[in-house]
This record gives C-alpha cells, structure tokens and sequence, in this order.
RNA sequence: GCCCCCAUCGUCUAGCUCGGCCUAGGACAUCAGAUUUUCAUUCUGAAGACCGGGGUUCAAAUCCCCGUGGGGGUGCCA
C-alpha cells in the first residue's frame, strides 16, 4: 500500500435532521480506513441548504459523532462560509465556456455521446453515457452551489483522495468527474458502499422503528456495539469473530473488502451484540452509564451507594440486553412497591400449606446472625429437609415474596443484597 | 419510462477474483437437550440457502446471456 500516509477522507454530513444510522455507518467506514491508512479523517458540514439546515441538527449530529467514538483530525469545515469559492470556480469553467448562464445561475453543459467510466473501489467498473445526463446546474440562482458541485470543489481543496460514500451517490459521480475534468482536476478514487435497508428491504425508515443514533443511545445501546454492529453489515472480520472492538476493527479495514451487497438492519442481531458488550463491561463502567438511569427512575439519589449498585449490577449484566432493560430487572432492590406478578402470585400463595412452609422458613431466617449467600441457602436447604419438602418449594415462594417476579439472579445472592430486614419485612407482608 | 447497483439459510455472511477440496462453512434468531432454585449466562445438538431459465465446460454457488425480484438515481435537495 503506497502512499497509505497520504490517504484523506471525509465525512460530510448536512444538518437537515438528526444523525442517520446509515451516515453513522458511513462515518465508520471513513474513519476506519482513516485509521487503517494512518491518514486525516476531514469533517465537512454540507448547509448549502439555507432553508433546512438548523443549529440544533448540527449540535446534534457533532455530540452523536463523538458519542459513537469517531474523531476527526480535520474541520469541521462549513460549505456555506466557502460560497465565494465555489462562484469563483464556476465562473472558471463559464470562461472556458463549457457553462453558461441562465439569469444568475451558472448551469453547466454536458457534452453529449461521452463515455464516462468510473473504476469504484467496491463495484468496479461502472460506465455511463452522458446522453443519459441533463446539463447540470452548478450556481443556483440565489448564488449558493448545488451539491455535485460544492463537492468536487471541496474534495479538492481539501485533499480528498478517497471519497467513501453511500451506493445513492453513484449516479452523482459521473456529474463530478465531468466537473473535476472542466476544472482541469484529477478525480480522487471512489468507494461506494451498499445501503443499509429495513427489515422488510425497502428503504430504512421511521416506519421500521428508530432511524436516528440519538434514539439508539436513549434505549441503551453502547456505542462501540452500535458500530460493531454496522461494521458486520457488508464487512466480516477474517477470522470470524464478530465481536470486534473499533480499534481492532480499525487495524484491519480495507475498503477492498467491503462487500456489494445492500444488507438489512436486524435488530435481533444488534441487541445480542449489545449484551456482548454489556456482559464484558466491567461494572464500575456499567455504573458510570447507568446512574443517570437509576437517577430518572427514582432508583438512586444524588448520594448513591455505589458499592450496593455495583453489586446489583454484577447480578444482572447477564440479564440485560440495554442499559435501559436494567431498570425494570432492577426494580425490587431500590424500591419496596415493586410491581408484583399476579399469576405467579396466585400459583404460590394460595395453598394453606405452602403458607406455613414459608413461616417456618422466616422464623429461621430471623434467627439468623450472618446474612450470607451461602449461609440462607444452607438454611434454606435445612428447613426444606426437615419439612420434608423440595428446597424449590420454599425458593419459588420466597423469591416471589422478594422481588415479586419469578425470574431473576440468584435468590441467596439476592437475599444477601437485600439484607436481612427488607428481606423479612417482605415476607412478612405477604404471608399477612 | 430511461440509466445504474445488487441477488447463498428468516437475517448478516464465508465461498465467487484464478470453475473441481461445497454431500455449501460461521453468526443472530428459532427449536431441542445438558447445567441450574427461576430467568439469563455457558455448553451440545437440530432444522434451515446457492432467485428462475438458458448457455459455456468433463465439471458452475462460482463464468456468460435473458428473465424476475429488491434498491438507487433521474431536483436551481443533499
């Protein structure tokens, strides 16, 4: 790989709405090639639309870029501060005559009976017929430049070298190579990659559940499996370990092995990634994230035990596919009005004698002097024995009586956590 | 309509560049079993695909053509 220092690349966003997990994916490819190549990733903020770019789109779309790891060496540069540029180059290629004006706007001509030829880094060769291009607008009339072309202009004055995009750019890329060639430039290499789709194949939409990363961090997702999650779209790591932590991932790209087929969004996958992630976090930093969560849900307040948290944390990192899903699996440890499962309540606590059985077992417990995991199970276990009845009799009810669901960690770790007095308050209350 | 991209299990894919090693491999999801106090984790197993049709060839998932299907473009949007 010659020149691999030299490589730039960019990612161009346009702050017309919230950031896109597809412009999330694309951002990843930039910036893992950026980093495979050891070149300059360039931030570009596309607003030549005046009417629709807004502030807070752009506020946005820069938290969410950093929130999912990407950092750029270079901008962000703004086209709509670059207006006089791009008038100045147009009106170039008006004095080489290959443009023409129409009241203020410089639209270019296209030359008919061409053969464009575009040697993509992901498809091949892709060929057009410029019969098949209408002259192309490059100066709209209120003087701001159309897309194709503020593109060319920018990916030259910034060096651009690898321009890795969407698959719907493809049709604009013979329109700028006719504008690199009118401005007597030298097009950069080009790498487009498939879209990613909807479950049902059509275009990744509302329609198919959250599109913008924003809501992806909201639900719980960790950012790295996010992204290593759209990294396995359309590109697999040799030696078939999908879990691929963005620095690795980030030694091995090559734009070369990105695949040509258009793939769809499946969030079964993505979440199994994201429990990856969430059961080989270390709890303290599982900790950091969720606070704020626990916070929200009246968990935890300003002054929190961090040592408890992390307990319960370590219980149920297992059990939670998003930082969100902890919050119901959580419950009964922050708070004593926990919601309670009615049928499973009424499958263990109707029987007088199941009653009795859990009274034997309280009585025990509250004579207990070291509340431990290993101590209530052998108690637990003894009573059962002597009552003549499965250890399983006594656990189903009790962990019903503690937490109110018949699913959950471990009952005597639980019980441990809890500690002794919530754990017989709450027996009590129900055996009332 | 016209132009362009694409086509392997339900989904993501390996294999296709240089045809035979493919009775098509892996992952998610599904189902079954093991472990376990439940759930989850973990482990084992099952089921599940080369879009259709023509070629080329001794031989095609792999090459060619035609269909079909999906996607994108066809804006003084980006």
């Amino acid at each position: 790989m010659e020149n691999k220092s030299k490589v730039r690349v960019r990612f161009a966003p346009s702050p017309t709405g919230y950031l896109h997990l597809g412009s999330a994916r694309t951002a990843l490819f930039n910036w893992l090639y950026a980093r495979y190549t050891n070149g300059k990733l360039i931030l570009r903020i596309e607003d030549t639309d005046k009417e629709r770019s807004k502030k807070e789109f752009l506020d946005e779309i820069l938290e969410d870029l950093k929130w999912l790891g990407m950092d750029w060496d270079e901008g962000p540069f703004f086209q709509s501060k670059r207006l006089d540029i791009y008038k100045e180059k147009a009106e170039l290629i008006l004095k080489k005559k290959l443009a023409y004006k129409e009241g203020n706007a410089i639209i270019y001509k296209v030359e008919k009976g061409k053969v464009i030829k575009i040697n993509d880094l992901v498809h091949g060769e892709i060929e057009f017929n410029t019969d098949e291009i209408k002259d192309q607008v490059l100066i709209k009339s209120d003087g701001s430049p159309v897309y194709n072309f503020a593109c060319v202009v920018d990916d030259d004055s910034m060096g651009i070298t690898h321009i890795i995009r969407g698959d719907d750019h493809i049709s604009n890329t013979p329109k700028q190579i006719m504008f690199y060639e009118a401005l007597g430039l030298k097009a950069p290499f080009f790498a487009h990659m498939p879209l990613m789709m909807g479950k049902d194949g059509s275009k990744l939409s509302k329609r198919h559940g959250c599109v913008a990363v924003f809501e992806y961090k909201e639900q719980g997702f960790l950012p790295e499996a996010l992204m290593n999650y759209f990294l396995l779209l359309g590109w697999t790591p040799k030696d078939g370990k999908e879990i691929v932590k963005l620095k690795d991932a980030a030694r091995k790209f090559d734009i070369k092995d990105i695949g040509s087929v258009q793939a769809r969004f499946d969030m079964d996958k993505l979440r199994w990634i994201n429990a990856e992630y969430i059961k080989n976090e270390p709890s303290k930093m599982l900790f950091a994230l969720l606070k704020e969560r626990f916070k929200k849900a009246g968990y935890v307040k300003d002054t929190v035990k961090e040592d408890y948290a992390l307990k319960i944390i370590e219980l149920y990192k297992t059990r939670a596919k998003t930082l969100e899903e902890f919050i119901p699996l959580t419950e009964c440890f922050f708070r004593d009005d926990y919601k309670v499962d009615e049928k499973a309540y009424k499958k263990y606590f109707t029987d007088a004698e199941s009653k009795r059985n859990l009274e034997v077992l309280n009585k025990r417990l509250k004579a207990m002097k070291e509340f431990k995991a290993k101590t209530l199970e052998d108690t637990c276990r003894v009573v059962a024995e002597e009552l003549g009845i499965k250890a399983a009799k006594l656990i189903h009810p009790t962990r019903i009586a503690i937490s109110g669901s018949t699913k959950g960690a471990g009952l005597f770790e639980m019980m441990e956590l809890l500690g002794k007095e919530k754990v017989i308050k709450r027996l009590e209350k129900i055996l009332k």
